[in-house]
DNA sequence: GTGAAAGCGCTAACAA
DNA sequence: TTGTTAGCGCTTTCAC
């Protein structure tokens, strides 16, 4: 390392302002200058430094992003997208696992913070936890919510209309033929857990039909499996089951697949997320996807518009999933039309039937 | 923000070096002028600026990674175990996609080094397009490559012993009787892909049987369902299938279950990575684990050891893996012990019988 | 033990 | 158009 614009200008026979303009050229230098400078930056290999500019400019061109686990696909997906997004406005993206850990999310945030981040795109882990050093972190950075969010409305928010999806994975296992359905997600520490289960209870309600009380532990695929063998313990199954995600689905179809039972014949499964494995396991999962691209581009939109001190009332954007109906639930047997419910198995995903 | 260390002095009464060594607590200061800066500080709500720090230190305590994509679930649990390895140091990481483009991958590159990080951990998209940036990165910062590395051994490399890990997965196959087996992986443009078809045919030539010709895709789900449907269209199935990563063999394994070929009495199959998914797909699978958490600590030490422009010879470790057998392989028939082979039927992991 | 001041590399006033 | 210079926030000599 080492080479500065120092070096650079003094190559070239020019100032260091000089050397600044034409190098960044953004204001004007003859040509002649400019071609000097050029040719002695390349020539001496330089590389402009960054935190210099950054200190210079108050700006870092950074945007930092805290996720619960990068080993989740759902985060994964989204972190993609955004990094995506990001793209276009030239932003660099500092990206931060929390481990599901309220303290070590408030230990991110600081040194994100610390390192002047411009903005900031947060899941936080805890509903309640989160919420000091997410709001304190709101306080000095423009920062959005995507996917799960902290109590008390404090922040901007991005994620998915969870009435909207639940209703659709009830409404279609219902239109299945299913009378009971059990609901298995994760215990209620975060507002993804809470609102999927509000919109279950809400769904099945309205649908109806027995809500069975839910099972809830982590959104993972030993959880997943681990609710699938309760299940079988238990006196008598469930029509169906709904999940709070896909890795849970996943488990819980293999716990069902040890215990001899027959999906969807003898009982219905539905997913939530759409995950790239969703359409390769066996058989493959129904499951409402989220709009993922869609939430991206909103964080991303909402993060450009924020003014910190700017008391704008905080933005709450809820987008509509859409079920993609697979082969681990019921062909519809009344009321709802699906072209092609019952037509033929196909793994790769090209020819999922998706609800209108 | 704007509260910087000037405030917190004033505040306090003393002057900006008093106020720095009060808060770094590295140089000594009366306890009188510890408290009244520390009160201050908070009282101010004082955030250091690691900005400006960097600037003056010339170090930034970041490390820069580059993996080739997130939605791997390899890399991600690469990445996930490095982050662990680095807390020890007070390191942060810096994560970078390349998407599996050199062009990008030489960018995110660049800005990683205009951001001064104190070092760099790349796995380099391709073979031979990613090598001029990996060097002149490698000529300005420490700097370690892990999983894939670039022609020529000019930089360090952590990965795994893939000659080993081929072998054990083709004798084991072998071991189950079979006497044709067909290696599905990624076009040769990577240094795993190179790696782990010459270990499988060296593997195969050892064990004195038929190596077909491989099918070469992507590591990807889509590329294992494809090259599934490709074996299903041919003459005669092999007997058993080994593949370059678990995603393929996943893929490959829903072909196979659409084509009615029943795993493992028909065909074996063995995976390569052992990520979260393979305990949990249908059946199990057997794969070779990759030792991602001594990897990633041997990447850490190998960073701090690192020193540029040192004219040490690059350092290779090549880590030996380990096959864990699941239910997608026959059993062994011959030669080999390998406890409980024909045993119960378990999902969940914890009962995975590893050779030895 | 404390304070004044230099300087990390850069850009933007301000002058010329 | 070009050069000189101040200053972003911090730490660390160097005097005292």
């Amino acid at each position: 390392m080492g080479v500065t614009i120092h070096d650079v200008a003094r190559a070239a026979g020019v100032s260091v302002a000089s050397a600044s303009r034409a190098l960044s050229g953004r204001r004007k230098v003859t040509a002649e200058v400019a071609e000097r400078v050029t040719r002695a930056a390349t020539e001496l290999g330089y590389r402009p430094n960054a935190i210099a500019k950054a200190l210079r400019d108050q700006t870092t061109g950074t945007i930092g992003m805290i996720v619960p686990g990068i080993g989740n696909p759902f985060f994964t997906t989204i972190v993609e997208s955004v990094e995506h997004q990001l793209q276009e406005t030239g932003h660099d993206l500092l990206l931060c696992a929390s481990l599901y850990t309220p303290e070590i999310e408030a230990r991110r945030l600081n040194t994100l913070l610390a390192r002047r981040v411009d903005g900031l795109i947060i899941s936080p882990c805890d509903f309640e936890a989160s919420a000091p050093a997410v709001l304190n972190a709101a306080r000095q950075v423009p920062l959005v919510q995507v996917d799960r969010y902290i109590e008390g409305g404090g922040a901007d928010w991005v994620g998915v209309d969870d009435d909207s999806a639940l209703a659709q994975a009830v409404d279609h296992v219902v239109a299945g033929g299913a009378r009971s359905v059990v609901f298995v997600s994760s215990r209620l520490m975060n507002s993804s857990a809470r609102l999927r289960l509000a919109g279950f209870q809400l769904a099945t309600a309205r649908a109806g039909i027995a809500s069975l009380p839910p099972l809830l532990g982590e959104f993972t695929l030993a959880w997943g499996f681990e609710a699938g063998q309760a299940l079988l313990a238990g006196d008598a199954l469930p029509d169906a089951v709904v999940c709070g995600n896909d890795e849970i689905a996943v488990g819980l179809l293999r716990a069902l697949r040890l215990g001899g039972v027959r999906v969807p014949e003898e009982i219905s499964v539905v997913g939530f997320d759409d995950v790239g494995h969703a359409a390769m396991c066996d058989p493959p999962l129904t499951t409402v996807r989220q709009p993922v691209e869609e939430m991206a581009a909103e964080v991303v939109r909402l993060l450009n518009q924020v003014r910190v001190g700017d008391p704008r009332p905080a933005q709450r954007i809820a987008i509509a999933p859409r079920l993609v109906v697979r082969q681990t639930s019921r062909p519809v047997t009344r009321g709802v039309v699906t072209a092609g419910a019952g037509g033929t198995m196909t793994g790769d995903g090209q020819e999922d039937k998706e609800t209108t």
